[in-house]
DNA sequence: CTGAAAGCGCTTACAG
DNA sequence: CTGAAAGCGCTTACAG
């Protein structure tokens, strides 16, 4: 049980002690406050590197009076998928973490679906004065602009979900697709003979989404890299209920032979369902998405693998990014990418988000 | 911008000025210290219950005098396996989060195959007091007689890597080595036919420890339960230098018709060493742990899949339950087991232990 | 440009 | 059994 005593302590009285100073002057220093000359302002940071001083983060935070503000900007849960769920968990428990050190968080929501929704809330939140912003930046135009804004009045932004890499962010956290999609076609190899036939199912309102894009290139480049000779069959469908996309399945189905499915997105218990309802258990099925509907279908087996990127820990570490940078005022990684898990029904009772 | 006069105030002065006693009679109720009437006592709580008072942990760290201390005691990386490589780097990582929360850590190694190691580390830490034990009880005899102790003493001890289920630790954090093995298992599903052999090689001196066997179990039941036939061969090897490995390899492979290897510990490395030798390329081979050796072979393919459990995080999650239940007062989880994760060639990248 | 003093919400001697 | 006061390492007005 020792005691703080026998540590040589070093903080701003002593650093203010040995500059001959107040500690106010120190302070000044220290937070890059105006008001100081140059002179005393060299003599102070001289000592502060001599003794390589490390202020406080307790002390600091306790004594400021000063709530900062986080604004949080995502998706909104809708019915159709429940997906942003796990990473408003994660953010709710960085929340529930930081809520003593003095920090608040407001949380916004979009619907994926309707860019005006996005706009809105965004200017819902320039309105007010945030320290820091957590961005899902599904509409690039959109999002572009927004940052922009926010850079303009020094305002980081982190992204999670998807990136905008030419997008002036604190950081993006989130998957890499295109290795997702690359994993993706690495099982397929385990899971299928030479002469079977893929498809790839896309299921999305949206045209033609970065997301799954992304992902089907990695995954087709990897048939072409490591020179495998399956067919890949591609098919769009356009609407997210389950009785028409039943009606396009069926029709490939129908009129192909087709060994494996893959769907680049949390869609893939449609698919699941389709294959139960129509009694096809020779078809080899993987996609995207921890999400019950999914896992569902993992455990009977109709799902061969779920591949997921930690969606939870995605918001819980966007939040602790932002709390890093405003305030420990440490260096963040402009790039944090999440591991890409593979799960399957003999691990899925042990995997977190 | 808000500022904190906006928050009600609820502190011990608060409750003291409630209570119409001093604040010092609050703290006392609040850290269980003696030397207040049950009736003071009594009135206190029932203000605290009424205010849902939380006390603030910046306050009390910073105005404590006392720091914490806690004791590590974990086998030392070998030139044979340099496993413990990760959980010590999480153990690290977490020390450098708290250590301005006024806690420190001591660390105490000892050999994997040397009780004797363990009891003279043990008792170094007996004879200091600590606060807090981080213990890999891989002795089960004498880790058991090590915790009771501390138990007498009242120190809070937390498992890692593997439990003793009947010792009364704090928690334990680790994997869930049945159903690693019964993962293993799932996954040769997909990597073998029907009449295909498996053969189970298991590298220790050490003799039947209950971390492989534990594996064993689920992985053979996996097979009895999904009503699979293939031959299950295992194989005993109590030396961990190659040469020695080879040669009963070499033996095994002469003699019998092998189609997939499974290795239920870390030194799977050894096994594709001997495949790449040999010129094997039609047998799969499973294994465990992500570390620089394994991930060799699987680059090259030579291993399908390692399974691996997290072992940074397992050492970081360590120190903060201390943490956590030291400082925080919280109430930990009695079992965490760490998610049983998948590797392969496409995704290795990506992996955070 | 600089300083003296109060205060953040706790804990810790010390006094009674 | 109880209280008044100092102090943890900072920040924040306020005064000069």
């Amino acid at each position: 049980m020792k005691k703080k005593e026998e540590k040589e302590l070093v903080g701003v009285k002593e650093i203010a002690r040995r500059a001959n100073v107040a500690i106010a002057t120190v302070d000044r220093v220290i937070n890059n406050r105006k008001g100081v000359s140059e002179k005393t302002k060299a003599k102070i940071n001289a000592i502060i590197e001599e003794l390589n001083y490390k202020p406080n983060i307790l002390a600091r935070r306790l004594a400021s009076k000063e709530t900062l503000m986080f604004a949080v900007l995502i998706p909104s849960v809708s019915k159709e998928t429940d997906y942003w769920e796990a990473p408003l968990e994660g953010i709710t428990q960085a929340q529930s973490e930081i809520v003593s050190y003095g920090i608040e968080i407001d949380k916004y929501f979009f619907d994926q679906n309707d860019t005006q929704s996005f706009l809105i809330e965004s200017r819902k939140i320039l309105d007010k004065k945030y320290h820091g912003i957590l961005l899902a930046p599904m509409f690039a135009k959109e999002s572009a602009e927004f940052v922009s804004e926010c850079t303009r009045r020094s305002i980081p932004v982190v992204f999670i979900n998807s990136d905008l890499p030419d997008t002036p962010s604190l950081c993006y956290i989130g998957p890499d697709l295109y290795h997702a999609g690359g994993l993706a076609a690495h099982l397929c190899g385990y899971l299928i003979e030479e002469e079977d036939r893929i498809l790839i199912v896309n299921i999305s309102e949206i045209d033609n989404h970065r997301h799954f894009l992304r992902k089907e290139e990695g995954f087709k480049d990897y048939f072409y890299e490591s020179k495998k000779s399956n067919a890949i069959l591609k098919l769009d469908i356009k609407e997210t209920n389950y009785k028409a996309i039943s009606k396009e399945l069926r029709k490939i189905f129908n009129s192909e032979r087709v060994n494996l499915v893959f769907v680049p997105n949390s869609r893939v218990f449609y698919v699941a369902k389709f294959f139960e309802e129509y009694e096809i258990d020779n078809v080899r099925l993987i996609g995207f998405e921890f999400l019950a509907k999914n896992i569902k279908y993992l455990k009977k087996g109709t799902i061969d693998f779920l591949i997921c990127q930690k969606p939870i820990e995605q918001g819980y570490r966007g939040i602790m990014t932002l709390y890093q940078h405003c305030v420990l005022k440490n260096r963040v990684k402009k790039v944090h990418y999440m591991p890409i898990d593979i799960i399957t029904k003999k691990n899925y009772k042990f995997y977190s988000n």
